[in-house]
DNA sequence: CTTTATCCACGCTGAGGCCG
DNA sequence: CGGCCTCAGCGTGGATAAAG
């Protein structure tokens, strides 16, 4: 089968829904397999959090500020196994602090404080005494009351954040769940409302965007081209959009590459218009068929495979350009980049 | 120098508008 | 009416700026 790269544009306007084909028949989906991330906390460091709380707490049977400070600052985990018991978000357990306590906790802080603890669960905490300590001593505080206190009487058409199956009627209910476990049902339940590994991808959402970007770094640097990579938010002159990498440098565009990774339509339809919108910034000014630098898109996932016109329009404003994730080795030797190229290929 | 705050981009969801 | 599309919102991590 030829790909869209690897011949002419005329061949490609002629023969297009073959194409298309041969760009779908390449698209994977990745989302089975997610990167852990630097934040990720294993299962064990996790329970061990988890049995520290209850033996400090004597099985749940005194949960007080003192008895989970103590908990937290033997083993600091125990703070965030704290936070899904009470199933807050940082920031929102940094506003409930705030209200409970007087002491202000900023998100910011929360988050911090959260954050690192996963990131080195072995690190010490600031110690009680300092701005830090105040705030996690408020944090706990708060977590004790909102265990506690089991949840208040709800309308019918609302669900209060509590009303879990360990926390709906304060501490009788986490014991129960420590001591008989919960049913399988109810973990499914769970699941329902909180899609399963929710949290852990959000935390890696961008680990995930890189993945086509680091395959495409990686194929330009061995083959020792002149690229520039665009951070986040970065402004490029002459451009109102910038693209992810663009060869040689800004000032004098050859060669731009857009690289998206989306399992989800929706954010395909978006990649896509600014594709488009780069196909039209190479022409203007231009005869026709000559466009200024040459517009490459790299793609992976499944969103993209979702609609024909998508692709059929992201095909006409690549000229043909289209590379899917395992396509990527063959970027330079099919584009202009191979002008570029100072290290020959290894092979 | 370190810590904190602000801003941005990520993927995903759901609401609402438009079109045939 | 369903399909398509745009938009705004969420929580997250990281870059950068501001404050200590």
């Amino acid at each position: 089968m030829k790909f869209p790269f690897e011949v002419s544009f005329e061949e490609i306007q002629a023969d297009l829904d073959v194409y298309i084909d041969a760009i779908f028949s390449c698209l994977t989906s990745e989302f089975l397999v997610m990167p852990k991330g630097k934040g990720f906390v294993e299962f064990a460091v996790f329970e061990e959090g988890y049995e520290c709380l209850k033996r400090a707490t004597g099985g749940f049977c005194e949960v007080t500020p003192e008895t989970l400070v103590s908990a937290v600052y033997d083993t600091p985990i125990a703070l965030v196994v704290l936070r899904c018991m009470i199933g807050f978000t940082p920031p929102e357990w940094a506003y409930y602090a705030s209200r409970q306590t007087g002491i202000s906790v900023t998100q910011n802080a929360a988050r911090a404080v959260d954050r690192n603890i996963r990131m080195d669960p072995q690190a010490p905490l600031p110690k009680p005494g300092t701005v830090q300590g105040r705030r996690i001593g408020a944090l706990i505080s708060a977590a004790c009351h909102a265990l506690a206190s089991g949840v208040p009487r709800q309308a019918a058409d609302t669900l209060h954040r509590l009303d879990k199956a360990d926390t709906k009627a304060g501490l009788v209910s986490v014991r129960a769940s420590a001591n008989l476990g919960i049913p399988y049902s109810v973990l499914l339940y769970e699941r329902l409302l909180g899609r399963p590994f929710a949290g852990h991808r959000d935390s890696i959402s961008e680990l995930i965007g890189n993945v086509v970007e680091n395959a495409i770094e990686a194929v330009l640097t061995e083959a020792g081209i002149s690229f520039r990579r665009t951070g986040r938010a970065e402004r490029l002159a002459g451009f109102d959009q910038a693209p992810d990498f663009v060869v040689p440098n800004e000032f004098n565009p050859k060669v731009v590459i857009e690289a998206k990774l989306t399992e989800d339509d929706g954010t395909a339809r978006d990649k896509v218009t600014r594709v488009q919108h780069l196909g039209s910034l190479s022409m203007d000014g231009q005869p026709p068929g000559k466009p200024r630098f040459q517009v490459v898109a790299c793609i992976a996932g499944r969103g993209f495979g979702v609609r024909r016109e998508d692709m059929r329009k992201l095909l006409l404003a690549t000229r043909g350009k289209v590379f899917t994730l395992n396509k990527v080795p063959d970027l330079v030797d099919q584009t202009l980049l191979r002008d570029f190229r100072t290290v020959s290929p290894t092979r």
